[in-house]
DNA sequence: GTCTATAAATAGATAGAC
DNA sequence: GTCTATCTATTTATAGAC
């Protein structure tokens, strides 16, 4: 008999109470923060009493941590998935670029949450979640550094390769909204370009950037 | 006699409560965001009473609105100045990126701020100020534009030559508490890298780009 | 597992004295 | 301009019935 927490495990398709919470959670904490973020609201979404989101679980912060937890672990896992398909480095860069974009489009909640864990000093992430982020970090850092021992990739440092990925990619979805907004005063087609262009572009500028063509 | 509303211009080195008010309003909700920010915080902070942030600001929205407006415009004018100085397309697409870069050293709640309004579709922007936020992307268009006609540069999508400056540039300046226990957690270096190596790496990478290196 | 009702704690905002 | 005191609304959380 183990101490250890059960984790939550959300299938998408789970149409339970547990899962309904989760995923109307998600989308309130995306859309206003934690702080911002309201408990009533959550039950209205799930179609649940409120009473239902502190019968599974802890709290509110419990909830929110569940959530990032989950989400990480799920980023962590499709990129290991992806770059196992990949022999070459350069293949495994691509790899990485599209492994955060398809995340990003299959959990919209994903780019605003951690935008706002971002700003907040990962304030709500507990020690095992920094490890899943650390560990996203250090996924790419070992995918350069094995391009660099195989002689295709110059030794650039990994987190401004990081930085020039995930960055780029992650405030294309999350500015969905906003460049409606900025495209209404006047930057034309800020609204309409698409996902497929900034992933073809943000892997095209990755492996320019290792490729010393600089 | 105009009935044009007097806007807050909060000089650096002002001491007055309404001065006082306004950057601790700046910090407060940098760190916990709009909804997480409290006004007794913000009033301890600045060393003044509660009812003094009502004497001097409508609401604690219209107080945010004003932090929003006022950071936008000083992006806007250190833009303007910057790029003024420079002849050729290169130099204003580096003055562009030091612009930001200024601009996010010298008000550190200003990378924080926009990377939650972001996650919020820009919820607590007026008008204005969305204007403002336009303007500051066309004016990276107008510089890529003159540069393609002027036979330097390739048409690329000024969207994507933005988000790949500015969102690298405030990732690495939002992420500075972040990225300490990051590196605790296993990423080594994660904690010391220096902002003009950023700089200096989104600049070269900005201009490759649009010189068609690629 | 699910709901009603309610407790307990804050938070934003204001009245009014100095 | 500045402060004390207070009002009102909202919000997290729980007790307890079904």
């Amino acid at each position: 008999m183990s101490k250890t927490k059960r984790l939550v495990k959300i299938a998408p398709d789970d149409s339970g109470s547990k899962a309904r919470i989760f995923r109307a959670a998600s989308a309130e904490f995306a859309a206003r923060g934690f702080a911002g973020g309201h408990v009533d609201r959550i039950a209205a979404a799930a179609g649940v009493n409120k009473a239902m989101i502190y019968y599974h679980f802890k709290s509110k912060a419990a909830l929110y941590r569940e959530i990032l937890r989950e989400m990480f672990e799920a980023v962590a896992a499709r990129l290991d998935e992806m770059s196992a398909r990949q022999r070459t480095p350069d293949g495994k860069i691509r790899a990485f670029v599209e492994a955060i974009a398809h995340e990003a489009e299959a959990r919209p909640h994903f780019p605003p949450i951690w935008f706002r864990e971002i700003a907040e000093g990962g304030a709500h992430l507990d020690p095992a979640t920094i490890a899943t982020v650390a560990g996203i970090v250090r996924r790419l850092a070992v995918i350069v550094r094995d391009g660099v021992a195989a002689g295709r990739f110059k030794p650039v440092d990994p987190l401004l390769v990081h930085g020039g990925i995930v960055a780029p990619v992650l405030l294309y979805y999350a500015t969905a909204g906003l460049r409606k907004r900025i495209a209404k005063a006047g930057v034309t087609g800020a609204d309409r370009f698409a996902s497929r262009d900034v992933i073809a572009h943000v892997q095209r500028v990755a492996l320019t950037t290792l490729h010393g063509r600089m």
